[in-house]
DNA sequence: TTGAAAGCGCTAACAT
DNA sequence: ATGTTAGCGCTTTCAA
């Protein structure tokens, strides 16, 4: 134990023993007595040894490490998303190694500093996977999985939630509501998600019969969502429905509609948002919105990249998770107090929600 | 190039050089002639090889990872710190590891874990640290910094925001606008934190000769402070001032005071937090609120590590990070409109506290 | 069950 | 400036 670093040689000595023997002893189901089990653990603890894992990666080819890259922080669902990650991949024995980029930056470079670091996955929120990228960690043989969403590479992992779904929820919602001039606050144009839940919103307004229909970006950022509501509010005949495409955007439009507009939420304009953070609950906002479930979709992250490091299987699944509509107070009610959807009730969707999860 | 892995084997050998030629080329300030660089490069670009940053960990004995251990995300102070501790590592060339604890569970167990990946240093925020932890880092040599907190043992070092001198100003600007029953909603009684600004504030308050002083626990979370906000304000002679140990507590108290008790703000009650988070200047709360300079602290907390990783300074440096007081409108204003706090305009502290934030 | 020996991919003396 | 050699701390055949 020369200076400070105990290495698996001086436990050996001290236990009188072979580095193997005590190498061993720290992998599960390896063959050592008992006696020299206990021998070791003994000079092991009396040491303070614990087997240095870079080492063991080294040797191993695998770091037990999963890359995990996020694009914003201020969206309260990322964080939130990162704190159920980290719990699940500490529960695998797992690492977790977090990478920051621009939501719309190239994260080109940054890939090489992941791949560098031998990780044993990688899970890709709030950020563009191009094709380029996805293509290098398929080379370098590293599981991917992509978080709230995907592309149209078919063999690349991804969770997200039931988007189409959700968004037909609320439009049906809205509809029933008796609304007649809908909007919608976008967020990143090139998102997948945004996408998924932009044009299932449009098409059932369509079907529905609704012309009456405008669009902004919001850029899924504060201000571009303050923005967009300003110009869609100003206009002279505004919107009386505005679906935003997550809940941090249709804060940012409740605050602007109410404060600064003078408008009164339901009343005057109704706004609906997508995730069910945890500020929508608020008093102050109670935003009807449609529930992402971080756990779950943490969840099945964690399970995906699990069943293709150690089960070895072949990728490329893609998981909804669907998500219940929770009604509030910040759009307008149906007046019958019922509405259904595809034959379903939509005002008590949870259990039905709650099954097809666990499916 | 057998299959998949790259080595600087493989590099070397298309080159037609040694692998140390190759090591060289890739490692910052080793001497190399221009012509084998040219070819070692075009080789290992032609190759896609990068070296193995888990082998160079090895032998070089540093990992270039930072631990970061967290307790909760609810409070967005911290996720905003852990997204600008992210960048500055990131900026340093250093990965950043993300561990996450229970604010109050023993981290013994997760220390363990920590070490054993080799990091070259670990930021603790929202943790508890026992003297036993800090002398594990101590014997192993691991750099430790806490953030938003700090210990009784002066060796180790700290980031705090001056806790102290802004309870003192909330003191004093509350004074200041006439309220006469004060109330502190407290965090983890055993958060330095908490302590600090509890004690500044009511040594304050005694000072001026105020009696009328309640405290509840409000535990960091939302639904604590509900809870001591319930208590607080439904109590014969409810407090006129409220102070929280922090603004996602503020928040909360808001909300009940506003919309569960029918109270004004700040008519009824003055409430006062503590880290201006973004949600604190939403037209929604208004709260004022004492800043604690999120990127400032981030930057300090990655210095202070860097200085000891690199520099081999001793440590045990405590730094405190001054921030102003943020004036909204959800506690009532003095009438002069002017407050001076040990002669300073309390109003106009920016300039002043900026100043000092650069020393 | 155990130890000896080889090797994971890299860097750093040392020699040339 | 370059190649040779040794070694970081661990696991893993392979013999015994």
């Amino acid at each position: 134990m020369s200076r400070g670093v105990i290495t698996s040689a001086d436990v050996a000595l001290r236990a009188g023993v072979s580095r193997s023997a005590v190498s061993r002893c720290f992998t599960p189901g390896a063959s050592v007595s008992s006696k020299t089990r206990g021998r070791v653990m003994e000079a092991a603890q009396a040491l303070g040894y614990r087997p240095n894992a870079i080492a063991r990666s080294l040797n191993k080819g695998r770091s037990r490490m999963i890359a995990v890259v996020l694009g914003y922080m201020d969206n309260p669902f990322y964080p939130a998303m990162l704190e159920r990650l980290a719990a699940r991949l500490q529960a695998c024995g797992y690492r977790l190694l977090l990478f920051t980029a621009k939501p719309d930056g190239s994260c080109d470079e940054l890939f090489s500093e992941i791949l560098v670091y031998q990780v044993d996955g990688i899970i890709l929120g709030s950020i563009l996977l191009t094709s380029a990228l996805a293509q290098r960690c398929r080379a370098a043989r590293i599981p991917l999985v992509l978080v709230n969403r995907t592309t149209d590479d078919r063999v690349v992992s991804s969770v997200t939630a039931d988007n189409r779904n959700g968004a037909r929820a609320v439009a049906d919602f809205l509809l029933a509501g008796g609304h007649k001039r809908f909007a919608y606050v976008a967020g990143l144009a090139s998102s997948s998600t945004n996408h998924d839940r932009e044009t299932a919103f449009r098409k059932r307004l369509t079907e529905a019969g609704v012309s009456a229909f405008i669009r902004e970006e919001g850029a899924y950022t504060r201000e571009g969502a303050q923005d967009a509501a300003r110009r869609l509010l100003q206009r002279p005949r505004p919107p009386d429905a505005i679906f935003c495409a997550n809940d941090h955007m249709a804060l940012a439009v409740m605050d602007v509609a109410r404060f600064e507009l003078g408008l009164r939420v339901p009343e005057d304009v109704s706004i609906v948002g997508y995730d069910d953070v945890a500020s929508a609950a608020w008093p102050s906002y109670r935003l009807t919105t449609v529930e992402q479930p971080v756990d779950v979709m943490a969840q099945a992250a964690v399970d995906s990249l699990m069943g293709r490091i150690e089960g070895g299987q072949r990728g490329g699944e893609q998981v909804r998770i669907p998500g219940e509509l929770v009604v509030r107070d910040s759009a307008r009610r149906p007046a019958s107090g019922i509405v259904t959807v595809d034959g379903q009730d939509l005002w008590r969707p949870r259990e039905r929600m709650k099954a097809r999860a666990k499916a």
